[in-house]
DNA sequence: ACGACGCGTGCAACCGGTTGCAGACTGGCC
DNA sequence: GGCCAGTCTGCAACCGGTTGCACGCGTCGT
């Protein structure tokens, strides 16, 4: 067995409560015998039990992280720069992947309250009344969601479609989509807000598509509706379906961004390496999970737990190669654009598989 | 405060014992006793505390994992599925990220050692001495590694590089080339080792390219001397490796797979998403994160700790767009082939950054 | 010289469970 | 009826640390 904090103190000569000091306060025990006492523990191996202390301090020194899908690139990069700073500050981390099922979340996050100093949930979709029973039982942080009265870590979503809404006018596009992803999603929600916020700002002309499964094959079904949108340009719900839907159209002999522009949101490693690269928001995931445990380690450092100040973190417009200048003034805007209109501005014959059902 | 084992004890009018049984063996507790227990249990909200019981058992009730890079997909889709059957079998997990390196893999394997009731290692790069010691510490899974002693669940990448080679040795390639990846790495050493152990039993050429980092910009690095070497396909380490060499070679003008074919290794998501959609050697990752934390319960589960067996994880090569018939039969073999045989079966002009430096 | 004070240390109680042991009670069998 | 076996439960010790309190001792102020 491993040396116990006894084993220590009677080989230093001392009792086990001037150990337990020297390592915790060490400012209250003698140099020479913390020296004396530091010493004897590095021949013994000696390593403290955190859950014998965690018994008497009530702390366990371990943050739990509960994500969606660890999977998705998105939540893998959080839960790395939720670790890392993790580590700096001393806890241990308890992962949890809850399997895109928001019982089995609520399930995981429940049993991780007793284990954990403090909680990160990420982008849960966990209703609020059991959220709340959550937070009650042990102090959580959320990121990319909001609930009234637990704190937040969110990502400045609408700026995001600003700058995309921005640059898409910029290219002349005027008839833009919004390709939703899960009507559940807390993100797509204040997305899809915000892009039809902008785009009637702006006096564009805005066109709901979806929603679909957040995934690579998600954005391929989308793809016969963005085509009978009738739209230049669209902005997705997240890069994955973007790829989807871009793989998807290539299948149809639609250029991207010859024909269609388009960009999505996060800015998974994927996205630059996917040809063509995806124009993209980019939104700061690892500092997303570090900030998560900062602010977290800082409510769980102040006397009465404090609520920490909520926190936006900025995005930015990442421009690459799936967006272009709109395809060419479309013709006389008489009756209302549709799939028609779309493939008249065509330059290669359709792929057979692209006939759209009829209506 | 939430309730205590006693609390409840006298709620129900027990003591404490006769709740603790309760839980941990049902049977040995009369019927009624044990319903009025659960029921009073139920309405106090108990839960029984991990900590607490681990200080007598011994057992924590968790364990850890300890990956690279969680960024890395490879290394995400273990964790999930070691996550998945841990939870099953009643584990919290407890997540480190070395950041690719040895020295604070170790250090965070040591650390874990005292928390957890077994530690899975993937791809570790601690080297074999500390590698002992953490295993006298801790009972130890390897994951990718091998090491005498050790148990460990590996993936079969010599019947992967097999079948590889036997594929493009049927679609007539005879010049084949290794894109290692970093010389440290287990799995690259067993894989360039099948890789020439199959070419010479077949008969065909090999031609060695590389170490590269393990990543999309390893892979675009290693474009120059691919073309150099003069084959008509490769083998290349990583997914990720092999897409970003792709990626470079569609800037050059070099078409895959009219030019060159490539296989890559993992089938990452990714993989099918990819432009052309990437012929690569599936390795069942997730299966080998629920692998290895079946093998670690078992071993944990018998009295003694007595090792597992080693399990060696079956590889399938799946074939898709990135692999196609050499491009038409050298001509004469007269000479060594080199850049200028590759060049001269060139079908499109070399983009002008395609020239290599002098010889 | 004496009390106050501060420093370093030990004692013992405690955190929340688990478990060996023993006692109480029940039922069966000779 | 007596004895044994078996079932159910409680007592108390223990796991490995932490911490409030008290004590001994040296120093300083007056």
């Amino acid at each position: 067995m491993t040396a116990t904090i006894r084993d220590v103190a009677s080989a230093a000569g001392v009792s086990a409560s001037t150990v337990s000091r020297a390592f915790g306060r060490p400012e209250k025990v003698d140099q020479t015998t913390r020296e004396r006492i530091f010493q004897v523990a590095g021949e013994l191996g000696y390593r403290p039990s955190r859950a014998a202390a965690s018994l008497t301090t009530g702390r366990t020194g371990n943050i739990g992280v509960v994500v969606p899908d660890l999977e998705n690139p998105f939540f893998s990069s959080v839960v790395k720069g939720a670790q890392a700073l993790a580590r700096e500050l001393g806890y241990f981390v308890l992962l949890a992947d809850a399997d895109e099922d928001p019982a089995t979340e609520y399930e995981l996050a429940r049993m991780l309250t007793r284990e954990v100093d403090g909680l990160v949930l990420c982008s849960s979709r966990i209703p609020p009344g059991k959220l709340h029973e959550i937070r009650d039982a042990c102090p959580v942080l959320l990121v990319n969601r909001e609930s009234t009265g637990i704190p937040a870590i969110t990502i400045d979503d609408a700026d995001g479609v600003r700058q995309a809404v921005a640059h898409l006018r910029a290219l002349r596009h005027t008839r833009i989509g919004y390709v939703a992803g899960p009507g559940t999603s807390y993100s797509n929600l204040t997305r899809q807000a915000a892009v039809q916020h902008h785009l009637a700002e702006a006096g564009l002309t805005y066109v709901p598509i979806g929603g679909y499964d957040p995934s690579f094959d998600g954005g391929r079904d989308a793809a016969d509706a963005v085509l009978l949108a009738g739209v230049t340009a669209v902005i997705v719900y997240n890069d994955l379906m973007a790829i989807g839907l871009i793989s998807k159209l290539a299948t149809y002999g639609v250029a991207v961004p010859a024909e269609l522009s388009v960009v999505g949101f996060d800015d998974i490693p994927f996205a630059a390496m996917f040809t063509p690269a995806l124009s993209t928001v980019r939104i700061p995931r690892e500092q997303a999970g570090w900030g998560a445990v900062e602010s977290l380690h800082a409510m769980l450092s102040s006397a009465d737990h404090e609520l920490p100040s909520p926190r936006r973190l900025g995005t930015e417009l990442v421009v690459r190669a799936t967006t272009a200048l709109a395809p060419r003034p479309q013709r006389a805007r008489k009756g209302r654009p549709g799939a028609e209109d779309y493939s008249a501005s065509r330059t290669r014959p359709a792929h057979p598989s692209a006939r759209m059902p009829a209506e």
